[in-house]
Formats: structure tokens, sequence, C-alpha cells
RNA sequence: GCAAGGGUGGUCGAGUGGUUAAUGGCACCGGGCUGUAAACCCGGCCGGCGAAAGCCGUACGUAGGUUCAAAUCCUACCCCUUGCA
């Protein structure tokens, strides 16, 4: 049976999983870090890093950005979204969800869907299932996710179950209307792979091309919410794999709840999440919760957390977390992370990086925010490489040892 | 030399008799950032003691003076800027 993706785990230890989702355009080696690229960049890392040197097989976009500016129609003038940025590897793209939790302020929520005040210019927009699947198709995306509300961490219980009841119902709408614009050809990122490609990159053919036998059509995601609850988590689990989706991903989770919550929640969730699909964790998290994800049975990450943090100042290191406006770096000849092999880490000091940090030179940012998206990536790898040869917990249990130690 | 303006905390700059240890910006120091309304936000920033409330000391060019009270008014001196010679 054909597929928009293939997915096959190809190594197990405990719940921890290695894996190789493979869209139509690119292979992606789990566990995987996706870099978030909100609005169709990674900010401040350009696509030649993110390809030749970092090798980030997807990325993501955001419909409700996108939706705002530049707009579908200009998308798809362009040709969709991979023709547009140049990106020719995979894309998730969010479906505005998050926006409806984050925007909070500046929308009005409605069974059909939410009417948002565009935090740009004040204008009224309306997003439902059925817009974000248009946009969605229109932006081209390897991997669509469905429209979904995403509560507060700590929200009550008859609130989450009423607001994990709405995603349902939403997830449904989003799958038939999906379903309608993959037949109609509204998908302006289709695409199929010649086979054998798995490595061409010399025809303007993606790099890391998935191979032939899939679908050339969009992937859809669905989307398990439930707060804190256990048992609610359990029944949108039940609602959401009724449908039916490619994959299924964890949402709801680091948006203000405890840390200890967001792990029992991953760890009573994720090995009841079908296990012959990916499993995304949503906007998590720090490297230590990847790892502790990771453990728990999650696929697939996505965070804004290196290139946020990396833009101001946050730098992440096997060590732990610097501040790399802090005055101990001044003459600090070290790089950023002794055993980051990363271009920025290979050449600059951390004394010459704080110095571009405070004369606000935009190197500073661009090049924290590179080395941090090489340490998640790099991270995810090496979790891989360890479930495959059967080290994981010693692995996982050094990493964690070795983040609590102050940096140096 | 004459005339006018001015000298405020690291810096620029408000304040022109009393809720002033002195608005604000910058610099500096520290913290935060989890499906990106974030190259951003928050806090500290004279010294000493204190966990804090607070207490003590010192401070608005220098030295005097007026006043219950002065960065603010008066006198002298020093210095800076501009204009005229």
């Amino acid at each position: 049976m054909e597929n928009p993706i293939n997915w096959k785990v190809e190594a197990v230890e405990g719940e921890a999983r290695a894996g190789r989702l493979i869209t139509r355009r690119s292979v992606i080696e789990t566990p995987v870090f996706m870099p978030v690229g909100t609005q169709g960049a990674i900010k401040g890392v350009r696509f030649e890093w993110l390809e030749d040197e970092l090798d980030a097989r997807i990325i993501l976009g955001n419909t409700y950005h996108l939706f705002l500016r530049p707009g579908p129609d200009v998308i798809r003038k362009m040709g969709g979204l991979h023709k547009f940025t140049t990106w020719n590897r995979s894309f998730l793209t969010d479906s505005g969800g998050f926006q409806v939790f984050s925007l909070t302020d500046l929308r009005k929520l409605s069974e059909e869907g939410v009417e948002f005040r565009s935090h740009l210019d004040g204008s009224s927009k309306v997003l439902s299932p059925e817009i974000s699947m248009e946009i969605q198709a229109a932006l081209g995306s390897e991997i669509v996710m469905a429209f979904d509300e995403c509560p507060p961490g700590d929200a009550g219980f008859e609130r989450t179950r009423l607001s994990l009841e709405l995603t349902a119902r939403w997830a449904k709408r989003s799958r038939t209307r999906f379903d309608e614009l993959q037949d109609s050809g509204a998908d302006s990122g289709r695409f199929f792979p010649p086979s054998g490609s798995d490595s061409s990159d010399s025809a303007g053919l993606p790099v890391h091309a998935g191979g032939s036998g899939l679908t050339g059509k969009q992937a859809l995601f669905g989307i398990i919410q439930g707060a804190g609850h256990n048992e609610l988590r359990a029944e949108s689990l039940k609602l959401t794999t009724d449908i039916g989706f490619d994959g299924y991903a964890i949402g709801g989770l680091s948006v203000g709840e405890r840390k200890d919550v967001m792990y029992e929640v991953i760890e009573n969730l994720a090995p009841k999440m079908p296990g012959d699909a990916p499993r995304y964790l949503m906007g998590v998290g720090t490297p230590e919760d990847l790892i502790e994800a990771v453990a728990r049975g999650v696929d697939m990450f996505d965070c804004v957390m290196p290139t946020r943090n990396g833009r101001t100042g946050g730098v992440f290191t096997s060590g732990g977390k610097l501040n790399i406006r802090n005055a101990r770096f001044i003459t600090d000849p070290a790089p950023l992370d002794a055993e980051c092999e990363c271009s920025v880490c290979r050449r600059y000091s951390r004394a010459y990086l704080r110095h571009l940090y405070q004369a606000s030179e935009m190197t500073a940012a661009t090049m924290i925010s590179h080395h941090n998206v090489s340490f998640f990536l790099t991270t995810m790898k090496l979790a891989r490489a360890a479930i495959v040869e059967g080290r994981f917990a010693a692995f996982r249990n050094g990493f964690l040892a070795r983040l609590i130690e102050s940096a140096e």
C-alpha cells in the first residue's frame, strides 16, 4: 500500500526507539530535532548551513504566521514553500493551533474555528480546520498538522475535556478537508522522488530525497491533547487514533505545567501511541527534556529554544547552559562547548562571542543560534547511535549528569 | 580681556528652596526564555551593615554664607562652551 511517508523502527531499547522516517523530500533518522522556522526561515541560520554543515533534514513552518504574511496566495504563486524559500528538504507545518493558545488575548474561539485579530495590523482573520488545511496545502509541506486547541498546562479537568473533544472534532474536519485537498491536487509541494535518489543533489533534487514507493502527497498528523490528566490523554488518544493519521503528536505540554507532570504524561501516553507511526512531542524542549522524552518513546521534537535563546545570549552545551553575557567570559579563550565540532566552536572563543553580543553585533545572535541548533541536532544523533548500539541507558545517565555539573 | 551660557551619580541628561540618594536614556551586572506577537522581557546599578523592612555614611565644580531646610538662593574662586575684541 502506498503512503505519503514511510516509517520504520530500526532499533529499540526500553521505550526508546531509533527509526527512519522517509518523506517525499528527505530521509529523517530519529530521534530527530526539527528546528523551528516559523516564517519560512530559521531565525539567524541560513539554509546553506542547515544543509551542508548541520544536515537538518526537516524544519518547521507555521500556518498562522505565513497566512498573515506573505499569505498563502503569494506562496502558491511562488510555487509553494519549497520553491519560495529554496529549502528542498522536508517541512512540517504547524497548523496555527498553538497560536490559539499563545495569542489568547487576540482571538475568539468557537466550534467553527478561531477568529484572530492579526498581531501585525489588527485586522480580523479566521482560522478553522478547513482553512488551516487549505493554507497548509498551499504551503506544500511534507507533514501537515491537524488544527487543534492547546489549553494552558494547568487547565482543570472539565475545561480540558471540553477542549480535547473540540480538538477531536476539529481533527475529523481536518482529516476530511485534507483528503479532499489531496485528491484535488491542491498541494503545491507534490513531489515524486525518482527511485534511487536517496543522495542525489546534482539536478536540483533534494539531498536525501525519499526514494520511490511514496504517494508524493502530504502526510497528516493528529494531535493528542488532555493537559496533565492521564485519563483525558487516553481519551484523546482513542479519539485521535480512531480517525487515523500518518503520525501522532503529543500537544499541550511545556505550556506552564510542572516538569514532573510533563514527564509523567509522556511516560503514560507515548508507549500507548501506535508503534507503527512516528510520535512527535510538540514544542519540547530543553536538552534534558529531549533525552527524557526519547527514553519514554518519543521520536520527533521541535522547539524554539536553540534559536530564541541563541538570539538572547543563551548557549546550550554538553556541560549545561551558559549565558554568554556573563562577565566571567570576558577573556575566556575556550569555545562555547569544547566537545562541539560545529564551525562556530571550531573557530571562535567565548570571549569573542561575548564581545560580539555586548556590542550588539548580529553575528553574535546568528553564531550562537548556529551552535545551539548544532548541539540539539547532534544530541539527537548521539541518542540515536546509542539506541542502535544498545547503550542508550548509559548515554542518558552520562548526558544528564554532565548537564548538571556547572558549565566551565 | 569683555559678554552670555554652563559645570549633577560610569556616561549623556532632567531637576532650579522642602515627599531628592536625586526622573529618564545609555553603559555596566545578573536572571528569564519550551508547536516564536521575543535580535526580546524582567531585575539591580554611591558606599557600609542587613534575609528584608530599614539604619548609618557620603554626594550635584571648590570654599564659604543665607535659611528650620540648599543640587536648587547669595559671595568668592577654579574650569568649560560660544560670541566680541
